[in-house]
DNA sequence: TCTATGACTCCGG
DNA sequence: CCCGGAGCCATAG
């Protein structure tokens, strides 16, 4: 493994891979375990880069309003809505209904 | 080395 | 909660 491959990107990807079926989380929220609560915008920015690594759930992580801002970064428009509707998650306008419910703080969780 | 960028968040009104 | 504006900081070029 190269060094240059290993990096924040990297502990973003380490804390989505355990997020729970059925759950969600915020940037922010990873931001804070990964000890750099300043940095939500690069958990997002690791997200965009998701797709070049397998099995990051993606789509179980949104804003902390439980808005779904980044469905147009995948293929459909749709496509973030239905992978979290599949896992029981009810969206609506791509909002996240009863978020608060749903939400899963990795700084408690783990 | 420096600048631009952004799937964010906080703050004041 | 909504809105506008400022702060943040790792990565890419």
């Amino acid at each position: 493994m190269k060094p240059e491959t290993l990096s924040f990107f990297d502990k973003v990807y380490e804390v989505a891979k355990q997020i729970p079926e059925g759950r969600v989380t915020s940037y922010g929220a990873i931001a804070k375990y990964l000890a750099a609560p300043r940095s939500a915008r690069m958990v997002g920015y690791a997200m965009n880069a998701s797709h070049l690594r397998d099995d990051i759930p993606a789509h179980r992580v949104v804003n902390r309003k439980g808005l779904l801002t980044g469905k147009f970064h995948f293929e459909g428009t749709n496509v973030m809505q239905q992978l979290l509707e599949n896992e029981g998650v009810i969206v609506v306008e791509n909002q996240i209904q009863n978020f608060s419910s749903y939400f899963w703080d990795p700084s408690e969780a783990l």
